[in-house]
DNA sequence: TCCTTTTTGTAATATATTTTCAAACAAGTA
DNA sequence: TACTTGTTTGAAAATATATTACAAAAAGGA
């Protein structure tokens, strides 16, 4: 279910907010002020989060500007009412949505849930839209399966492809055997694991110039990853 | 199998719900007023609590606080219809979900196994879906599997990973040699408790900086605990 | 179709790293 | 001091990964 987090300052509206958002099956967290809010923003992966404008210590529009250097989990923004200056700032800010206080619960809920829809569409359009992947000087078109290191075109297999581009796809997240495996061979391919390890072993030959560090790492007991 | 206290005065109710939450293999106790309800609740170790909000003696929102100045247990509060004002100020004395009255008993089951799953999620996974896990100047990424003191990189092998990891999703918690075998090395595991004692002291070896205070402390005849 | 080339997967070996054990040592406690 | 509990160490055992050669399968071309 999806994860909520409500940075409020005022307990008895947080609170509120929170047993509203419990009962319709949210997981929910709290945090009374902007900068344990932030924290907590970046910490974690919500898949909203609820944000009043005026908090102590850091306040909404800060947490916003911040929680946007990092990360882009959708916001909504919580202001007084008719402080339209504020509403416009928080848009530019990174807010997207915004309810206007005092506002009733079942306005909220609607404007989370098509919150969620939307951000569910755009996830989906924009992974099989990206046309293509980077890390450092390598690129991967994906259109016409082009992968080239500087200039230098390379040419793959089509194994040695989607093994790459996986990667390429989840820079910094260390996938295991096991995971590469249903990702690039299929769910229920019989191959042995090791043929894994082959294959990383042809892309280094391929993608990697003597001398120089491997793109590819090895995290020895968990997987590969391409670490940027 | 779960314990739930129900609070309420009509008596035909009562009997109702206990007769049904028995039905499904709960374990239930009745008490017919606030004023007994709250001793019950405080004497004994509940899973759920179902307090009616209207009760003698001692409403339901008054149960609800006092209980809370003492005890967590998870409270659904039975509400009657449209009772907007007492929804907010019931939830704001600490219950963590409410059904309106007249229900039905469907929803009731409903509401009582979410707010059990929910509370086992809260204990268990609230930190282990936590993106980064940090410890004074240490923090882990999990994606990356990146463990930093201050800015400086550290390798940790496997084993000394997932020991860390335990180690600081609990901080202040003092684990047992046997039962971080079973977190980290697995519950069947068969190798001596003085690996754990070995693995302690690689890490402390990475992450400790000379002279200073072990982050990893030994607390003897018990286990190990990183104090916050 | 038949032959050639390329790709894919397996298995064996080599190499590197990690994990474990057990014994000696140190420190804390009564 | 005697006893218990924790620490440190080095070496052996266990595992994981890298590398290679090769056979089977698939793709391509005449």
């Amino acid at each position: 279910m999806s994860r909520i987090l409500i940075i409020e300052d005022e307990k008895n509206l947080a609170r509120f907010v929170e047993l509203e958002l419990k009962h319709e099956g949210y997981d929910t967290q709290v945090e009374l002020n902007g900068r344990t809010g932030l924290q907590a923003a970046l910490d974690d992966n919500f898949d909203v989060i609820l944000l009043d404008l005026m908090l102590p210590e850091l306040n909404g529009m800060e947490v916003a500007r911040r929680l946007r250097e990092k990360k882009n989990t959708p916001i909504i923004m919580m202001t007084a009412r008719d402080s339209v200056i504020d509403r416009v700032s928080g848009f530019d800010h990174g807010a997207d949505d915004y309810i206007v206080k005092p506002f009733a619960i079942e306005e909220l809920l609607a404007r989370i849930r098509a919150l969620l829809r939307r951000i569910q569409i755009e996830n989906d359009q924009q992974k099989s839209n990206k046309k293509s992947v980077t890390f450092k000087d390598l690129t991967i078109e994906k259109e016409s399966r082009i992968v080239r290191r500087g200039d230098e075109v390379i040419n793959l297999t089509k194994r040695e492809y989607e093994l790459l581009l996986t990667l390429m796809e989840n820079v910094d997240v260390v996938l295991a055997r096991d995971v590469l495996l249903t990702k690039v061979w299929g769910y229920d391919s019989e191959v042995e694991t090791n043929v894994v390890d082959v294959y990383i072993r042809y892309l280094r030959n391929k993608i990697d110039r003597p001398g120089e560090n491997s793109y590819i790492q090895t995290v020895r007991g968990t997987g590969y990853v391409m670490r940027s």
